[in-house]
DNA sequence: CGTGTTTGACCGGCGC
DNA sequence: GCGCCGGTCAAACACG
């Protein structure tokens, strides 16, 4: 079919997410609307098409039988429950470009194509009245297009299948990659505040119990995490364990936390392990939910959205889910990265607009808003840490309007995580950092950096801090630490061993630790390796990777980054290509 | 000339 | 009400 169409639907769904993820969504340069969007427009055959991507309702067709039909939209990912009065209508729309292109093709005489199939009847009408001779032909060329218009029905069809199936895939792709996000992320943040409990215990008494217990350690965190999944459809459905098998292996892209059940059953429990907290489990969801609730024609999407996401039933659910879409909208991102330039590269265009001396530190508060598109709200400060000049304190605050370019969507993804995991239930406290260590199963260790993640509920706003500075001397001595707890996480996946990522957050300040650059090719420690065979099990997962493929293009896949509309320092620029 | 930066002025929220 | 402070605006300026 026409790139147009495709593209038009994918603009509809798209549209649909983008509006509702949090702070920094990727996905509209993940499926590529821009591209998609702009080459439909022009093509005056798909004019028609065009229009229904505006989204403007009640656009009146006229059918065969001179009746008016009302089309809202042109979603060829319309779910099953619309009514078929309004399927027959998309399917005459459709059918009528379909024709245009195949009378075409067939090079039938002009006269034949002149006709736009808005009224098929129209050239009966005409045949009558012509010359008994030219009849026998007319009826050859009538039954002709019936033909074909029977073929185009069965294309249609098939195409619309497709696009269902396409859409489901798409939806799952989507929610499998938030879901991940913000389990990990959330790990971390775990990560963090576990270890901070356990410094108080025998460092050779954990090295020895990580050891032998770490790889099952792990892998009980993403169990428990899709536990949480599960508990909350338990919640919410009101299902048996057995629906909620039922309910996982029901569709292909739930696989993620599937897998996670299968792994539960065969992996070893001899793990302490506390339940997580139920109100925690449910939030971590929270992004899905606010996916559903902005889509747009009122009904959420298919897939994970309606397997794990929170049915809202009564008006006062909307209202919450409103209010933590604006909380999103109001939340905070903040990235403490070390780097001597004087600001981080992520992908997007900023324009200073304002600088002012903040109190309480010597360092002036840089002002940046996005001038990837018109009217894009998202803002960014830039100050120096008063402490330690070397780092650089980056607040994200707002929402993309635009799709993002690949190489804005590693930043995106992870300050996405970040925010969503702030505004979900994971933050107890009205201000201060995420207490989570009573739900944690003991002695569990990841790489993360020391404060790597801090959440802050204080007002105005509430604000996750993603701290990727990395202080050797800081490292606590009861720690145990993957090769280099400064590696981004990349969607929460220690990164190592890949030279080309490297590059990720060289302009952060990693440059100016080649210390760490040789640390990151040492071969992982123990307790990496069960980071690893965690992130193989995840990683195994197809939607996983497609998603993560997605990621690391955008940031392998543009080595020149950096230019675009940052003033980093040369420095970092020339880091970046060599790296990369 | 267009674009981005600089910088003083302005505004609104908040605490006293 | 006043002052402080954070955030924004917009004119002036710099640069390619």
């Amino acid at each position: 079919m026409d790139e147009g169409g495709t593209g038009a639907r994918r603009l509809s769904f798209d549209h649909t997410v983008d509006a509702a993820i949090s702070v920094f969504n990727p996905k509209p340069s993940l499926f590529g609307v821009g591209p998609f969007r702009s080459s439909c427009k022009p093509d005056p055959a798909a004019r028609k098409q065009a229009a229904f991507d505006m989204e403007q309702d009640d656009q009146h067709v006229e059918s065969s039988d001179g009746m008016k039909r009302v089309v809202n939209e042109m979603d060829f990912f319309g779910s099953g429950g619309r009514s078929s009065s309004k399927e027959e209508a998309k399917a005459d729309v459709k059918i009528e470009s379909e024709r245009q292109g195949l009378v075409q093709e067939n090079d039938e005489p002009a006269a034949a194509d002149v006709n736009t199939g808005l009224n098929l009847l129209t050239t009966n009408i005409v045949s009558e009245k012509s010359v008994p001779g030219d009849r026998t032909s007319q009826n050859l060329k009538d039954k002709e297009r019936v033909n074909q218009l029977a073929d185009v029905r069965a294309e249609l069809e098939r195409i619309n299948e497709e696009n269902q199936r396409l859409k489901v895939t798409l939806n799952q792709v989507n929610s499998n990659y938030y879901a991940l996000q913000m389990h990990l992320v959330s790990l971390m943040q775990r990560q963090q505040n576990r270890r901070d409990e356990s410094s108080e215990a025998s460092e050779m008494n954990r090295t020895t119990e990580e050891k032998r217990h770490g790889e099952v350690i792990v892998a009980r965190q993403f169990i428990d995490l899709g536990q949480s999944a599960k508990a909350e459809k338990d919640e919410l459905s009101e299902s048996s364990s057995d629906g909620r098998v039922q309910e996982f292996s029901g569709s292909p892209g739930n696989t993620i936390v599937e897998s996670m059940e299968r792994r539960k059953t065969n992996s070893s429990r001899n793990c302490e392990t506390v339940p997580i907290d139920p109100i925690s489990r449910k939030d971590l969801m929270d992004p899905g939910r606010n996916q559903r609730e902005e889509t747009p024609e009122g009904r959420p999407h298919p897939g994970w959205l309606q397997n794990k996401v929170p049915k809202f039933n009564t008006s006062r659910d909307v209202e919450l889910a409103q209010e933590t879409m604006a909380m999103i909208r109001k939340a905070r991102v903040s990235v403490r990265a070390r780097s001597e330039a004087s600001m981080i590269s992520d992908g997007c265009q900023w324009r200073k607009y304002g600088q002012k001396m903040a109190k309480g530190n010597p360092c002036p508060r840089a002002y940046y808003r996005c001038t990837m598109a018109t009217g894009c709200p998202v803002r960014k400060q830039v100050q120096r840490c008063a402490d330690d000049r070397t780092i650089l304190n980056t607040t994200y605050e707002g929402n993309h309007n635009h799709p993002l370019p690949p190489a804005a969507m590693a930043m995106a993804s992870t300050t996405s995580a970040a925010a969503s995991m702030l505004l979900s239930g994971s933050m107890p406290s009205a201000d201060g950092m995420m207490n989570s260590s009573t739900i944690l199963p003991k002695g569990i260790m990841l790489p993360c950096s020391p404060n790597s993640v801090t959440l802050s509920a204080s007002a105005p706003f509430p604000t996750v801090t993603l701290d990727l500075t990395y202080n050797p001397n800081q490292r606590p001595t009861s720690q145990l630490l993957a090769p280099s707890p400064n590696i981004p996480h990349l969607l929460g996946h220690p990164i190592y061993n890949q030279s080309k990522l490297l590059g990720l957050f060289s302009s952060q300040g990693i440059e100016h630790h080649p210390h760490l650059a040789q640390n990151q090719m040492q071969p992982p420690h123990p307790m990496a390796d069960t980071v690893n065979a965690a992130t193989a099990a995840i990683t195994a997962d197809p939607n996983f990777t497609a998603a993560l493929v997605a990621a690391i293009t955008s940031i392998i896949g543009n080595p020149h980054r950096d230019n675009s509309g940052n003033n980093n320092s040369p420095t970092s620029r020339n880091t970046v290509d060599n790296n990369t």
